[in-house]
This record gives structure tokens, C-alpha cells and sequence, in this order.
DNA sequence: CTGGTTGCAAACAATTTGCAACCCA
DNA sequence: TGGGTTGCAAATTGTTTGCAACCAG
């Protein structure tokens, strides 16, 4: 509806999503409709983590309802569309999978401001098959997150 | 009220919070309540974990109000007696701190019947370090979790 | 046309809070 | 006695769901 959309063809760089989008949908009989699109459209623009009620506020409540974009994150997730994070707050957080597998990440955040970094240093996946052995598990997943306080707020 | 309480000075084992609570909950001129006294015990005698909803249970409804293990959560937590964790599901969950200070350690929990399993092997402290080094970041702290299937679930 | 989707409002569940009665120190 | 505590109920807030109107394919 009444907002600018990429609807060319020039990926700029990192913008797989949007087709990738329409294939996986499609895989599941699903829609490619217009709040889905607008949602991926405000991930792709933010760097880090968003709160269902933040892409909201970006989206503007006359785009799309907030029952929807929880229902889209559910879905947007389970398509490996989007990862969810836990910053501790008890409320979910998305961000957009840009490479098309394991961009498996962290977040270091500021307990004073909130500031949110981004930390490649991945974790051992070593130490994660040793505690697979040990425990017998297998399907071996982690959360992981950092917390402290950034130079400003010091 | 109705119901058994450990008020013999016999400290089995690892029962040192019993004298720290009170010691610490006297520095900050708070009491020693019932309700307080009987929600460390359940914590000391389970190992792993416990939803605030899941210790009234173990309490009764009678002995102890849910919004008064709320309340005694967060001072105990404040106080530095119990740790809070983030199994993912949204739901806080309360662990007894036994040592005195660094008992850190993690858990993997099974995706399908929620078992838990304590982890010993600790996060590297050092790549931590690396961390608050490169984002000049202090006061560095992470929340680590695993998860995966049990050798039952398999 | 038609089944997947959406908006809206009601339903849920975890957690918080106001307040009067209550109790440890 | 008195200020910290508790119980109870109401209020908050994140998330889910029922349902009729809608829209992409």
C-alpha cells in the first residue's frame, strides 16, 4: 500500500531475503502479502534485534496490526527467515538471517543504554560437541548472549 | 503456620544460605520472614531451576502468596542468594546460589521433555575478556544456555 | 472463487503494584 | 511500637486466539 517498496531487481548487497522470501512461501502454500513484505522491508533496514512493538512503530499502525506481525514472526521464523533473540527483558526480539545459513551470532548490550553490538567471536562449537558427548544429547543448540556497560555510560 | 520447617540448627551439607540470608538481609535492615525462610528451603532442595509458580506449588497456596515469591525473588536475587535464568520460554526461573560466589555454570535442557542437565564446563572467561577488550565494554557477564534433545527423546 | 491472511477485540499468562492488615526486630 | 512484609485483588504487559471481512493466486 501507500509506501515506497524495492520492488526492482538491483540487490544491492545483502538482500537475498526478499526472494527468498517468495520461494520458502511458496514451499508452504503460503502468501506473499503486503505486511510480510513491509515487515522484511523494516528488518532489512535495521541492523539489530527488533521488538515486535518497535517494527510496529516503524511500520505505523495503519500498515499493519500487531496480532499480524506476531503471527508473521512466527512464521518469518520457522522459515529461517528470521532469528529470535532473548535479551533477557523477557520480550522477543528478530532479526534478519542475511547469509543464507549459519550467520549464527551474539549481542553484546548495555545494561545502562540498551546499546546493542554485534560480536562475531562465535562460540566454541568445539566445546558444544564435547558437552554433546558427554551428555548424550544431540541436536545441540545455545543461547548466548553478553551483557556490560558501553564506554559511554561509564 | 501448619507446616514442617527446619528450624533445628543441623545443617546437612551445603547449607549455607540459611546463615547468609540472614546475615545479608540484616545489612540491608530487611526481616527474616517465614514465607522467605520457607521458599530457600524448596530452592535448597531442588537442584535444578524453579518457576516462581513452581516453588508455590511446592509451597502450598496456604503458606505463601505467588506475588510474595515475586517480591522475595527479586530481593533475594538483589541480595545475590539466587540466580535467575532464561530457559527461552519466557518464564523465569530461580536457582539456589550454593558456593559462595562464582558457582556460574550453565544447563541443557531437552527440547522435548524439558529435562535439565547441569553444566560444568564453563564458558571461557578469557574470550569474555577479549570482548570487553574490543568494545571497550566493562563489567562483561553472559547468559549461556543449551539446548538439544535427551538420549530418551531421541 | 477460495483458502490463506488480516484487523480487531477478547482471552491468556507472567509479572507488578496499591493498600490495609500483619508481624519481625 | 513501627517500618518492613504479606495477602488479595486489580492493573500491566507480552503474546495468543476466535472470527468475520479480505485478498493473493
Amino acid at each position: 500500500m501507500g509506501k515506497h517498496r524495492h520492488d526492482d531487481h538491483s540487490h544491492g548487497h545483502t538482500d537475498v531475503p526478499l526472494d527468498a522470501l517468495k520461494d520458502k512461501l511458496r514451499a508452504g502454500s503460503r502468501k506473499i502479502t503486503g505486511p510480510r513484505q513491509a515487515i522484511l522491508d523494516v528488518l532489512r533496514r535495521e541492523s539489530h534485534p527488533l521488538t515486535n512493538r518497535e517494527i510496529l512503530q516503524h511500520l505505523g499502525h495503519e500498515e499493519c496490526d500487531l496480532a499480524t506481525i506476531y503471527r508473521s514472526m512466527h512464521l518469518l521464523g520457522a522459515l529461517g527467515l528470521v532469528r529470535k533473540y532473548d535479551f533477557g527483558d523477557g520480550i522477543a526480539r528478530f532479526e534478519l538471517v542475511r547469509g543464507d545459513d549459519e550467520t549464527h551470532h551474539h549481542h553484546l548490550i548495555c545494561t545502562a543504554c540498551a546499546t546493542v553490538v554485534e560480536i562475531d567471536e562465535c562460540f566454541p562449537t568445539a566445546l558444544e560437541q564435547t558437552i554433546a558427548a558427554q551428555s548424550g544429547f544431540s541436536k545441540l543448540t545455545h543461547k548466548l548472549e553478553f551483557f556490560g556497560v558501553c564506554p559511554k555510560c561509564q
